[in-house]
DNA sequence: TCTGGGGTCCTAGGACCC
DNA sequence: TCTGGGGTCCTAGGACCC
């Protein structure tokens, strides 16, 4: 069996940071990024998770604790992020030949066979300044022969400042060392439901779950779980993913600012997810056969009566066209809107995707007559949108959008936007 | 009053067929 | 009175991730 090695590098408190670049008079001050409609906290710097604000809390119940302690929030802005995640990844691919994009602040590196003149934890080191210097975002460096145990490794970089940020876990020892340390929840792929029912046979820690029998694993949980325990053995189960795969669902949905109560509304709310998922879909080349619609009320209420529904419809043939999803969505919502319900989200979602051409209809299915002229609509419109920000839209989408999320912390587009650069004086 | 969004994979169970 | 069994396909729901 040959040795893999893998990278898992990891960006420190990754919005947050994005936020404080820019505001260096913020550089000691706790900042929290918020979910979409200002609802959750998503992202914490160093100081405001030492004042205990935990991950995905409303903020509504830390409102006084930020307020005491001059936290300072910001609205998501994606827009920035996923700039400088960019930046970011392309120094990576610099660094290592093979790279998966894992998310938009964590990438793994392929080193198996790469011959260094450095040791893997120098190597590690060295990213992490480069990084540091040219983006200033820290990052830390998790070395390992299994994703699983490289995301341990990063774990641990993370959590013991002398390790400087750099965790070579290639030595048997050294692994054996760390899960002894570790409870079972940090373990990737272990969440909470499994972690329950982990400790009811009495595995506490990563170690205890690394030495668990695999077949026993097997019979008793999934083949997940059994691949994750080769994997905290160092058998590498979880190949390094380079290209991204297409994908086979397209889902846009959001929380509303305020509950909607009218039905006009919520014909707005669905055109418009149907506009952003058919961009979407466009943008991947696909054509997709299959759609759902959903909306219900909140689920944390209990003062509003619940409701909670979705339709779906299979298309005789796939297609790209805004204006057939849109049809077939307002006939959905008739079927599903009720009134009287206080509705806090919706949104529609796209799938069973073909590649533009390749679908054979059924025998008895109405042979959709597909005009150029219609792909060449899509496409201008997509394009004036992408050139101009949102110049045309379908009149179903409404012009108010008074439904829509809730931003008022938002920090200016820095990067994205000449309006909004930053100004050194 | 106020609780995110976008994905993937696996499994159990029903429908259907012979 | 007595009412099979095994295979495949599909879908909904659960669990996980960032």
């Amino acid at each position: 069996m040959s040795q893999h090695i893998f990278a898992l590098v990891d960006c420190n408190n990754f919005y947050a940071s994005c936020e404080k670049l820019f505001r260096p008079d913020l550089a000691d001050t706790p900042v929290v990024v918020l979910s979409n409609n200002d609802g959750c906290v998503v992202a914490r710097s160093r100081e405001a998770k030492k004042l205990g604000i935990k991950m995905g809390v409303p903020v509504f119940q830390v409102r006084e604790l930020m307020q005491k302690h001059g936290v300072v929030a910001f609205s998501s802005n994606y827009a920035l992020y996923a700039d400088m995640s960019q930046r970011v990844m392309s120094l990576l691919e610099s660094l290592a030949p093979r790279v998966e994009v894992y998310s938009i602040d964590e990438a793994f590196l392929d080193l198996t066979g790469v011959d260094f003149s450095q040791n893997l934890t120098e190597f590690g080191l060295t990213a992490r300044q480069l990084v540091q210097k040219c983006t200033g975002i820290t990052v830390c460096v998790g070395i390992a022969p299994t994703k699983t145990l490289a995301k341990l490794a990063n774990h641990a970089a993370k959590t013991w400042q002398k390790t400087r940020g750099v965790v070579d876990l290639t030595s048997k020892e050294r692994q054996r060392k760390l899960l002894a340390l570790l409870p079972v929840d940090e373990v990737w792929g272990i969440g909470g439901k499994l972690t329950k029912r982990l400790q009811q046979l009495g595995v506490d820690t990563a170690l205890q779950l690394a030495d668990a029998d695999p077949k026993f694993i097997r019979q008793h949980f999934s083949v997940m779980v059994e691949r994750t325990v080769r994997e905290l053995n160092g058998e590498s189960c979880i190949a390094l993913e380079e290209m991204a795969p297409t994908k086979k669902q397209i889902v846009s949905s959001r929380a509303f600012g305020e509950r909607i109560t009218d039905k006009q509304q919520m014909r707005e709310a669905i055109s418009e997810y149907i506009s952003r998922a058919c961009k979407k879909l466009r943008q991947e080349q696909q054509e997709a056969k299959y759609l759902t619609v959903f909306l219900r009320t909140s689920p944390f209420s209990d003062k509003d009566a619940p409701y909670s529904a979705s339709k779906s419809v299979e298309l005789d043939s796939p297609t790209g066209d805004t204006r057939i999803f849109l049809a077939k969505a307002m006939q959905l919502l008739d079927g599903l809107w009720l009134d009287g319900y206080r509705y806090a989200k919706a949104g529609v979602m796209l799938s069973d995707f073909y590649d533009p051409g390749v679908h054979q209809p059924g025998l008895f299915d109405e042979p959709l007559i597909k005009k150029e002229s219609d792909h060449q609509l899509m496409q201008l419109i997509d394009n004036l949108n992408a050139k101009h920000g949102k110049t045309i839209w379908f009149a179903s989408q409404g012009t108010k959008q008074d439904w829509s999320m809730k931003r008022e912390l938002l920090s200016p587009a820095y990067t994205t936007n000449w309006r909004d650069l930053p100004v050194a004086k």
